[in-house]
This record gives structure tokens, C-alpha cells and sequence, in this order.
DNA sequence: ATCTTTAAAGGTACTTTGTACTATTTATTT
DNA sequence: AAATAAATAGTACAAAGTACCTTTAAAGAT
């Protein structure tokens, strides 16, 4: 075969982003009303073509900070989809990435200059193409990474209560955890350091906040450690 | 922004396959002598592009139909690579898959063929591009899997020896298992059919061949059973 | 000022699972 | 017939997970 023939095909390539943030209320998800055709003003996931200076990672991480303000947010690409008829206007294969942000960071007039929306994961609008089966699909691969990564500090403030992050937990896995259970398996790790302040507003003895170390964490990591929720 | 912008630039993508095999001497890992320039003569992963009416999945399948001859092989797309300069001829983007064969379906004359070689996976040759970063990746990704899902009778024949089983985790996990706790906990699964007939090739008492029964798998899994080992 | 309430924090008893090791079985080989 | 080698079975202990209870601290009500 000759090079001219193996060369010959090319593809639009773009990134889709599943964006998550966490809040009182759970788990959310940020979706956007498109701006162009085709589908214009149907709620889709934040996405961007490829340029060709720049790698898939680098292009997801460049819709994150257009659409967020934010940079260097925790990202994992987790699938591609390209069936042929995926996009009716061109063949274009997509790099699904899931990004983990502090809800808190957004800032809203992001959210009125591309319409975005944070929605419950349990209830989101319909979504064109196949941004719905990525959604389904970022959340399985969200909740396996979380078994087996402290990533779920990615979606908390720096400082956060045991509470914050057992009810973290249960809005990933959609059940209910034992809050002594809880408690005691997530401080047995070593990873959390108490703060000398408390959190009063859901009780009144009050709960300490904690922060993740991340320092420790590598270290105990590069020790044989394995976390695991 | 119009269309025209936005579905500008065009890439070649193509799929890059990790084909593992497992015999007496370990986990193995099939590679070919490249055939073609750049690079031609040294030693690669199996690729090929993506055809304009084809899914990464199926040319995935097509390609590993090609080399080995075998149809619906098991297979799981792992990464994409797309550094700018990760080959030095185009700019390509390529969706990583690694295979999981049982070494004895495969043919010998497709080794002549493709100039392929099976090499175990903790010592194999250089390789062009970043396909070397790419069977690590693999590795990982296979270690991460076989914990949480039974792949590993996809790399055994029909029928194995409890021993079998135990040699090829441990040579997926690099790490010595205790023959007894191993089958204890295997059979505490109840997804192994035990048959009527014996090896004694690997010791006198002989030892029974076992059967993986995928459709019991499938119905545990349907009642919350979750694989782990 | 004392009592009540709330959730945090700490503790206990029990069950399940994992680990290290020993003993027995079976059929071949010497 | 005895020695053997690995498969198979069993056992005792350790660690981890689970369900549930008790105590504590501080706010707010009486």
C-alpha cells in the first residue's frame, strides 16, 4: 500500500465536556443552549472542535476555561464516539471528557453569556445527538474513578465538613452511608486534616471542617496505598 | 460563528490495538514488523485508519480480523492519542483498543504474513511512535478491568485447570497468589462448571478442567453481584 | 438558669472476608 | 508397595465492614 492511499481519509474531530459540580441540592450537571446550527437552541454538553496546533487534551481544557473562567480543572476523557451518522451535518468524532469543578467557582455570568444551566443528574433535559448516552457514560466511568480516587475533592470546597462529603458520596452512588461508618473509614485513610473551625450552620454542637491533603496522599500512594470507598 | 468556520480543519484518525495472548510463559503481547514508511521495518502496534463508513469500533474489529483472523474479538478502547507530533508523517489521531485472544486460536501463518511476533509484556522491543506508552497504558487499564470484570477467560481456552486460571492472574498482576485462598475464593463465585475430565499433565493426582459459565455471569450481575478480584 | 433538641463524634458487638498455614486425597512414578 | 507431587480441603487467626448505641457540645426554648 502506498502512503498516498493509508493517508487519504480525514474527519472533523471535536470535544464534548460533562461538566459536574456539586451543591446542597447533589450532583449537577452544566448544559448549554447551542448558539449555531445545526439543533441551534437545544441543550447540549460544552464542545469545540480541534485545532490543529493543540492536543484533544489541550482542546478540552480550552472549552473549560472559555465556558468556566477557570483553568487547569480536573478532567478525564473517558470514551470516543464516532458512529458515522453521530453529527448530521459532518462526520465528526468526538473526545468525551468529564470535568470536575467547584460549583462554587462558576461564575454566573458565564451562565447568562452561553445559556448555560446546571441541572440534577437524575433530571436533565433531553439532549441532541448523543450527548445523553455521553452523560450516561460519564457517570458510570465518574463513580468508578471514585472508588478507587479521592477525586470527589475536586467537587468540594477546600474546606468541608464529614457531611459534606458523605452526602457527596451518596449523591454519586444514590444511596444512603452510615454516617459513624462513614466517618471513621474516611478518617482511618489519614488523608483529612481537622481545621480549628467549625460549621454551625447544621447543628448545633457544630462539625469541624476538614481539608484533603494532597501531599499526603501522594506520598502514602507512592508507599503501595490504594484508596478506596 | 458560521458552520464554515467551525467544521473547518479535518484529521486523520485512525486505531491502534493491543493484542494480548496468555500461555504457559506469561502474558503476551502481539507485535508486527511495520511495512510500510515511516518507520518501515520496525516494530509496532496493529493500526490502520478509519473508513468514511465505519465507527473507531469497527475498525478496531476489522483491523484485528485482518491480522488474526478471528471475528467479534473482545475488545476495549482505552485512550486516544493526539499529540500534535506523535507521527512524524500527518497529523493523526488514534483511538487506543487493547484485544484479548486465547493464544491457540491464533494462526501461524498470519504470523509469517505480518511479520508478527507474540512477546512477553515485561520484555518487548522498542516501538515506533508513542505505541510504547500505549502497551503501558494498556497494561493498566487490563489490571484495572480484570479486577472488576471476568475478562480473563477471554485469554483461556474453553476448558482450564484452576491452576491456569491463578497463572494468569498472576502474571497480569505480577505477584505470587496462594493456591488455596485463590480457588476458595474463585469457586465461592459459583461461575465455574466443573467438568468430568482431568489434566494430569501438570501433576499426578490430575486437576479437574473448569468451564466459565457466562450466562449464570450475566444473571448474578442482573442481581447486584459484582466480579472483584 | 435549666431543659430540650440536634447532629457530631466516639464506641461496641457482631458478621463477613481475607490470610497464612496445615492436613488429606489421588494417582503416578520409582 | 512406598515415595511423590500437586490438587483439594480444612482451620485458626486477623482485618475489615456493618448495624447500632452512647456520649458530647452548643443552640434555642421554657
Amino acid at each position: 500500500m502506498a502512503i498516498d492511499f493509508l493517508y487519504f481519509n480525514t474527519y472533523h474531530v471535536a470535544v464534548d465536556c460533562i461538566i459536574f459540580g456539586f451543591d446542597e441540592e447533589g450532583l449537577k450537571l452544566l448544559l448549554c443552549k447551542r448558539s449555531f446550527d445545526p439543533e441551534k437552541g437545544k441543550w447540549s454538553l460544552m464542545g469545540g472542535f480541534l485545532n490543529p496546533e493543540e492536543s484533544l487534551d489541550q482542546a478540552a481544557q480550552r472549552v473549560l476555561t472559555r465556558i468556566t473562567g477557570l483553568k487547569d480543572i480536573y478532567l478525564e476523557q473517558f470514551d470516543v464516539f464516532s458512529d458515522v451518522s453521530r453529527d448530521p451535518a459532518a462526520r465528526v468524532v468526538s473526545a468525551a471528557y468529564y470535568a470536575l469543578i467547584k460549583i462554587g467557582d462558576y461564575s454566573n455570568d458565564l451562565i447568562a453569556e452561553f445559556g448555560a444551566k446546571w441541572w440534577p443528574v437524575s433530571q436533565y433535559p433531553e439532549l441532541i445527538f448523543d450527548h445523553g448516552q455521553m452523560v450516561e457514560e460519564a457517570l458510570v466511568a465518574l463513580r468508578l474513578k471514585a472508588k478507587q480516587e479521592p477525586i470527589g475533592f475536586e467537587l468540594l470546597p477546600q474546606f468541608f465538613t464529614i457531611r459534606q462529603l458523605r452526602s457527596l458520596y451518596e449523591s454519586i452512588y444514590q444511596t444512603q452511608l452510615d454516617p459513624g461508618n462513614f466517618r471513621k473509614k474516611i478518617l482511618s485513610m489519614k488523608l483529612l486534616d481537622q481545621l480549628p473551625i467549625k460549621d454551625k450552620e447544621n447543628s448545633k454542637r457544630g462539625a469541624y471542617y476538614y481539608e484533603f491533603n494532597q501531599q499526603r496522599y501522594e506520598r502514602f500512594k507512592s508507599q503501595g496505598f490504594l484508596f478506596e470507598m
